[in-house]
RNA sequence: GGAGGGGUGGCAGAGUGGUCGAAUGCACCGGUCUUGAAAACCGGAGUCCGGUAACCCUGGACCGCGGGUUCGAAUCCCGCCCCCUCCGCCA
């Protein structure tokens, strides 16, 4: 949610950073319904001044022993008014939350109008075979036949040795995650709608949205909207400040609108697990914490021996809610190109906004804070990543000795072995 | 799932139609007193939306949330959410 006062003082400057994202049209239709709110006000204000005098004057003589009859008479004159303006006003409000609510965040100025690749790092390995890819070299241990089955397409059985490789992988994430300041969170996946709302994926996303409509409740897609969610409603003291969380938890994704696209294998699948970043911190150091995400995820990918790049995201890709966004690609033989694995937002004070958390500095009045978000490990992707950029010619997989130490195998057989 | 009870300011806790944004206590901040501290005493303090350039001032709103009744609602009525107790069921 943007500021309506500074949209209502800088009109100009928020309509030119909409306008590189397509949105200054519905600027306009913002600012209308907010003039036509704040003309209805005063008016019913003062009616409400006029009843709040009236109701003194009444118990005054009431307390007396006097007759309030005549006064009492004329109020209904009033509360009338003041009941059809009331209607008014609310209705003006609705229609003001709801336009409100389709604007997405302003970019940020740095945001570029195409994606653009800021590094490469680690070199994709070089085999003297055809690498296979990552359904190869699980065999069974992904089974995604007898899923499908039991669920449908774009699930999965993970299996056998891929199991304690993703125990690893989640304890490991969370461990170094923990050196840097995280609280580990296992969140609820279940989530009301105003927790969508306040994240921005509604009106946004729904149709990568589950909904369970006896219970009106939805799936997550992403631990980050129970992550933001954790202070809604709340004023942290600025000395607390920042507050960073790493939740795990499985994420579901309706993928509909994505008929076709990267059918085989598991890279886009309707549930999968995830060790998310969330921070919630001063405004002032939200382009520095973006930063730590990024260079956390940096950390992750480089210590797991994957050659990935850094995609700076262009503003029509943003999502709603976000300023900038930051995407790691890894490589993956089986395709010959960079595929997305994590990604990390800097979502200012948008959905602070919408969730009213706020932070209250060193004796001052409540101001928003930011919030920012950052994929640590998304597992089935890594995953996949490991798999193939891992792999021998026996089709056997060496896998990263970070990640013996949280019990993974350091090699896992060739599928069928 | 069945039966009851309850949601009031940072916390505790009064208030069942009228000068209630809300008693009282604790905690908090400032002051007086004190060599200093404690105690005592005095005072202050919430959030949001308008009028405003304005943290002064001023109008309005906020007693879980949303409606309704009424001249007037923390208080009465309806719906929803949440918490607690008992019974049943259950990983």
């Amino acid at each position: 949610m943007l500021d309506l006062k500074r949209l209502r003082s800088n009109p100009d400057e928020v309509r030119c950073a909409l306008a590189r994202r397509g949105g200054a049209d519905s600027l306009s239709r913002v600012i209308e319904l907010d003039e036509q709110r704040r003309a209805l006000l005063p008016q019913l204000e003062a009616l409400r001044a006029e009843q709040n005098a009236a109701n003194e004057a009444i118990s005054a003589a009431k307390a007396d022993g006097q007759s309030a009859e005549s006064q009492i008479a004329a109020m209904k004159d009033v509360a009338a008014r003041a009941k059809l303006l009331g209607a008014d006003l609310q209705q003006a409000e609705a229609e003001l939350d709801g336009a409100l609510a389709l604007l997405p965040n302003l970019p940020d100025a740095d945001a570029p109008d195409e994606d653009t690749v800021l590094r490469e790092c680690g070199e994709p390995p070089q085999f003297d075979f055809e690498p296979r890819d990552h359904l190869d070299l699980a065999g069974e241990r992904i089974d995604m036949e007898r899923a499908a089955r039991l669920s449908g397409a774009r699930f999965a059985y993970l299996r056998g040795e891929l199991v304690m490789l993703e125990l690893a992988l989640v304890r490991w994430t969370l461990e170094l995650l923990g050196e840097h300041g995280f609280e580990p969170v296992i969140p609820p996946v279940l989530v009301r709608e105003e927790a969508l709302h306040g994240t921005g994926f509604l009106p946004d996303t729904e149709q990568q949205i589950y909904r369970l409509a006896d219970d009106d409740l939805f799936l997550v897609g992403t631990s980050e909207v129970a992550l933001a969610s954790l202070h809604a409603g709340e004023i942290i003291d600025a000395e607390q400040l920042p507050l960073r969380y790493a939740g795990f938890s499985p994420c579901f994704r309706r993928e509909a609108g994505s008929a076709g696209k990267d059918t085989r294998g598991i890279f886009r699948v309707h549930q999968f697990d995830k060790v998310e970043m969330f921070s919630f911190v001063d405004p002032d150091q939200a382009q520095d914490e973006h930063l730590r995400l990024l260079a956390i995820e940096e950390q992750i990918l480089t210590t797991l021996g994957l050659p990935y790049r850094v995609v700076d995201i262009a503003i029509n890709d943003l999502g709603a809610s976000a300023a900038r966004k930051f995407d790691c690609e890894a490589w993956l033989p089986s395709e010959g190109r960079y595929r997305e694995l994590t990604s990390t937002s800097n979502t200012t004070d948008f959905q602070a906004r919408r969730l009213a958390i706020r932070m209250r500095p060193q004796g001052g009045k409540p101001q928003p804070l930011a919030t920012l978000n950052g994929t640590a490990v998304a597992v089935g992707r890594t995953i996949i990543a490991l798999l193939e950029n891992g792999q021998q010619a026996d089709g056997s997989v060496v896998i990263p000795p970070a990640l013996a130490a949280c019990g993974a195998p350091a090699t896992l057989p060739p599928a069928g072995a």
